[in-house]
DNA sequence: TGGCCGATATGCT
DNA sequence: GCATATCGGCCAA
């Protein structure tokens, strides 16, 4: 069966950095024979979290391009999957979750002995699962990707970023209401997410 | 040049 | 629930 139609044009990008991932929501993440419906991704611009502001040399890019894959490594061992986002001003759209969708197998043998929900559920997870590494930084966001959006599109939450320290307040997390693959559990627990129709 | 910290994941108490 | 692995980037000296 077929849940996604259209693919996602390098103008998708181009807009406010909010809008982009909360529309990244329900959006289908192919790599040839495995695939994952995007069920979660957190927005950062110019906040103090942001790379733009802490990693200013490795994040150049969330200023100077939009539709580029920014792909970098966190505590040593992790890889996080980021798409950069607007025109002329910094931004980048974190992905943090997958449902696996397709080529289940191939994503058991790149990640043994792990249950299903944890395959692609974390910024890390799916990179393994979707077997990209740091080579894959710069490119094109459908270089050897092809994203398509939904044929429906997911009740959508929005919640505080989380796994950082600073600019937690900002409600920027965005999530498929119904997926029981987010990271963390699902819902925040401090600040019960909100319906995120428009932007804020 | 050294030290500290992080957009995480995992294992142990 | 909390400590820790592990390493590149960044800032202070």
């Amino acid at each position: 069966m077929s849940t996604s139609t259209a693919p996602i044009d390098a103008g998708f990008f181009a807009r406010d950095t909010r809008d982009v991932a909360r529309d990244l929501i329900g959006v289908t993440l192919r790599r040839g024979d495995v695939a994952g419906v995007i069920v979660e991704t957190e927005a950062y611009r110019d906040d103090p979290a942001s790379h733009w502001v802490t990693r200013p040399r490795t994040a150049r890019c969330m200023g100077e391009t939009f539709a580029r894959l920014y792909v970098y490594r966190i505590y040593g061992v992790h890889l996080c999957l980021n798409v950069t986002t607007e025109r002329g001003r910094p931004g980048a759209v974190l992905i943090r979750a997958l449902a696996p969708a397709d080529g289940l197998d191939v994503m058991r043998a790149r990640r043994p002995g792990r249950r299903d929900r944890e395959l692609a559920g974390g910024p890390a997870r799916l990179v393994v699962a979707l077997g990209l590494d740091a080579s894959w930084n710069g490119r094109r966001f459908d270089d050897g990707l092809v994203w398509t959006t939904p044929r429906a599109k997911p009740s959508v939450a929005r919640g505080p970023h989380i796994g950082i320290s600073r600019a937690t307040e900002l409600p920027w997390r965005f999530m498929d209401v119904a997926s029981p693959h987010v990271s963390r559990g699902g819902a925040p627990r401090r600040a019960r997410p909100q319906a995120a129709r428009g932007s804020a």
